[in-house]
DNA sequence: ATAGGGTTAG
């Protein structure tokens, strides 16, 4: 579909007062957000400042509108240094809020303020003073809006009048730590001054009180609201969005039905309570009502509306939804249907159906960052990174949004090296990280196994003062647990301002997966005794604790109390654990039975964990039973098949071991690629064990190139020779070398003595067919890593290995 | 020439 282009403005015929303000009004109505239109918009606009020079129009005492009108054109225009030269030949305190006033709407507070300060003190009127307070509003600074109601107070000759408080209190309302000392205050400067008369004041008051945590509070602000002589729309919705805020739904619904005549604000209000406090259901409930009761329903309704939909995954109402607001054929202006578009493109998104979003998306006549961002993350959910970096590479605009759900896309998509190339990118570009963007880029370091960049990045957490910020201290906890450095995570810990059970199950986490796992138990039963409530993932944590420490019985305790004591129902994957914990234990008898009382049919990663177990204890019968089931359900899943013919194997039954072999290969089942090596008096050769035809080996071969080739300058190259298996001649003798999720043998290995402990990077992949386990940590690349030898069989899959030893 | 509420992306 393509736009034609509006017919030129007539700016030619410009000399009289009344064409020109037309034409004002009419270039007013052509500007769009758009930065295609930027510099069309601005050449009219120039040449209708040529206009009014040549007709003497411009600072006409008698025609200062159109000064203003041209003014605030400019304002929108990306020619800002104009109407400030104007100003200063007529700094008159009406143009001067005029322009605080239009640059503070445009978000550009020292612009704003910039007009205020050129104007003399004592030229200053009421309505300047309004102006600049409301700027400071809109930008959250409450502390200097105050100090220029003090000065409106101290000018001797002014006195501030119901606008000036209505924006001192909407500037205060933003505070942080507001106390209700404060609104009592306020309320009583607003009283003694009479502005409480005004129904804006009230407004303001009763949302000032509501923004107070306190019970008292929001009973002060129903006093101010039940004692006001008339109320309108906006003293219910006020009322009600508190509420919301509060978190009180059910009180903000009281509110609501006391309303009589239902003004569809506050229906908007209530329904998109419902959906931000995620209770969708009830939100579709008003909204049929509001269509029974034939209430307006307007491009806000509609967008809280869609919201629910994709929120709540009623992708079949949302899409009759569309259908209602196709048929009602309404008449947006562009920025209007913009964030119904944008809601929908979220709803297409998240219902997966990625291409009618992005075909919506294209369609759009106006975007703003939210449309871009929107289809951006609705391709990263999806996992098509590549399409994801196009549109990044496309957008016309970025926010710090947008590079924060590039950065964590490619860590969550495996790509944690272009995760990290992005982020230096943007700092190249100057564009400063947000908290989340940290943690994305952190959380690839941890991913890396890079301790050092890591760290680098925890300084500048620091000096940008994100410390505070649960995301980022979340994510370098992780990522100390994952580099091995325990007592870095640690000391996060420790000095976190905000720790959530996100956190708590981090460091859980840590401590278990390095081999204390009393301690990560002692912590859980502290976190408990503070009050805060375990979830599925704490005691996921917690199970994966107590099998690396092989405590069973404390692992059953906890599995118990998880349904008697928190009411939570364990799922396939704790129940997988707990067996994959009495099976380690030799105790394969009471999973067995525990698999009896499972609510559920037993799942894939149910009968591996029994496999596994069959296979420490020698119970073929069983185990092969288990492996049935898995043949049954996963044909395709290499690890059985592997599982199985290698416990055959350490059984010494090699007769069954080959038959499983060959019903892999009949089936035609690829090995995932994964490095395997063995010793031979002074060499190390290394395999490449699995499928040289499977879709990730290429990408292991890559790997490999690179970081041989980047340890081979590094110097960590000893003079072993190596050999690589099962690959092209021309891949052959690279050094292996463990990062990120690729499972490699270390360099420097030899340089150790076997039999020394090792502490290991949990989140390794590719552990394949090997029969020795090589694992590392990166601290300071190499010279400290220490190895163990393990002699058992490694499957890895989402990440984590079967045999659940991670040392 | 100035004010107060409801919408979308993670």
């Amino acid at each position: 579909m393509t736009l034609r282009p509006p017919p030129p403005l007539p700016l030619a015929v410009a000399s009289l007062p009344h064409q020109c303000s037309l034409l004002l009004r009419r270039l007013a109505e052509r500007h769009s957000p758009a930065p295609a239109c930027a510099s069309s918009f601005l050449r009219a606009l120039r040449c209708l400042h040529a206009r009014l020079l040549t007709a003497k129009l411009l600072h006409a005492p008698s025609h200062r509108h159109l000064t203003l009108r041209l003014l605030h054109l400019y304002t929108l225009s990306p020619d800002l240094a104009t109407p400030a030269v104007l100003f200063r030949s007529d700094p008159c305190p009406v143009t001067a809020t005029s322009l605080v006033a239009a640059h503070a709407t445009a978000g550009r507070l020292r612009d704003a303020t910039s007009f205020f300060d050129a104007v003399p003190p004592a030229h200053r009127d009421t309505v300047l003073y309004n102006a600049t307070i409301s700027a400071f509003a809109r930008a959250s600074l409450a502390a200097p809006a105050v100090s220029v109601f003090r000065s409106l107070l101290g000018s001797g000759t002014l006195r501030p009048d119901d606008y000036s408080f209505t924006a001192l209190l909407s500037a205060v309302g933003q505070m942080h730590n507001l106390a209700a000392s404060h609104c009592t205050q306020l309320h009583c400067a607003a009283l003694s001054s009479g502005a409480t008369a005004a129904l804006s004041v009230s407004n303001a008051l009763i949302a000032l009180y509501m923004k107070c945590d306190t019970t008292e509070a929001s009973w002060d602000a129903r006093k101010v609201l039940d004692e006001m002589p008339n109320k309108d729309d906006l003293t219910w919705t006020t009322m009600v969005v508190g509420y919301v805020r509060r978190g009180d739904v059910h009180a903000a619904r009281s509110v609501f039905e006391e309303v009589d005549g239902k003004f569809d604000v506050v229906w908007n209000a209530m329904i998109s309570g419902y959906v931000q406090s995620g209770m969708c259901a009830d939100a579709f409930e008003l909204f049929r009502r509001m269509v029974l009761e034939k209430v307006p329903l307007d491009e806000f309704t509609f967008t809280s509306i869609l919201s629910a939909s994709a929120n709540a995954g009623f992708f079949v109402h949302g899409k009759s939804v569309h259908g209602q607001i196709i048929r009602s054929q309404p008449d947006f202006v562009p920025e209007a249907a913009l964030p119904i578009n944008n809601a929908l493109v979220t709803l297409y998104s998240k219902g997966g159906k990625i291409l009618v979003a992005k075909r919506i998306f294209d369609t759009m006549k106006l975007k703003d960052v939210v449309s871009w961002n929107t289809i951006l993350s609705g391709y990263i959910d999806r996992g098509c990174l590549d399409k994801a970096a196009e549109v990044f590479e496309a957008m016309p605009y970025k926010n710090d949004l947008s590079w924060m759900v590039m950065v964590s896309g490619y860590v969550h998509g495996g790509l944690s090296e272009d995760a990290l190339k992005l982020f230096n990118k943007m700092r190249a570009e100057d564009v400063k990280p947000c908290d989340y963007t940290y943690a994305g880029a952190i959380a690839a370091c941890g991913e890396l196994g890079a301790l050092k960049h890591g760290k680098q990045l925890h300084a500048h957490i620091v000096q940008c003062g994100f410390e505070a910020s649960s995301s980022a201290g979340n994510a370098l906890l992780t990522m100390y647990a994952k580099c091995g450095a325990v007592k870095d995570a640690r000391l996060v810990f420790l000095v976190m301002p905000n720790i959530d059970s996100v956190s708590w199950n981090a460091m859980i986490s840590a401590l278990g997966q390095h081999g204390h796992g009393r301690e990560a138990l002692e912590l859980f039963d502290q976190m408990v005794a503070e009050g805060i409530d375990p979830d599925r993932i704490s005691f996921l944590t917690i199970l994966t604790a107590c099998n690396h420490a092989g405590l069973v019985d404390e692992g059953f305790h906890y599995f118990e109390s998880m349904k008697m004591h928190f009411g939570i129902n364990p799922g396939e994957d704790h129940y997988a654990r707990l067996i994959d914990l009495l099976g380690r234990a030799g105790r394969i008898g009471e999973a067995r039975d525990l698999i009896k009382t499972m609510p559920f049919e037993p799942t894939p990663s149910i009968w591996e964990a029994i496999l596994s177990g069959c296979r420490t204890n020698g119970d073929m019968e069983f185990g092969a039973y288990a492996a049935d089931q898995l043949f049954r359900m996963t044909p395709q899943h290499d690890g059985t098949y592997i599982l199985l013919s290698n416990t055959y194997s350490a059984a010494g039954r090699w007769l069954d071991a080959a038959r499983v072999r060959k019903l892999m290969r009949d089936r035609g089942v690829k090995k995932e690629p994964g490095c395997s090596w063995i010793e031979v008096g002074s060499k190390i050769h290394v395999f490449l064990v699995g499928d040289t035809k499977h879709p990730e080996a290429h990408e292991v071969y890559r790997f490999l190139e690179v970081v041989g080739a980047r340890m081979r300058k590094l110097g960590y190259i000893p003079d072993t020779k190596f050999v690589l298996h099962d690959m092209e001649p021309h891949q052959k003798e690279y050094v292996l070398f463990a990062h990120s999720e690729k499972l490699a043998v270390g360099f420097g290995l030899l340089k150790l003595p076997p039999g020394a402990t090792v502490t290991v990077l949990k989140n390794l992949r590719i552990c394949g067919d090997c029969h020795t386990a090589m694992m590392f940590m990166s601290k300071a690349v190499g010279r400290e890593i220490v190895v163990r030898d393990v002699r058992r069989f490694h499957h890895f899959k989402d990440g984590e290995c079967s045999c659940g030893n991670y040392w």
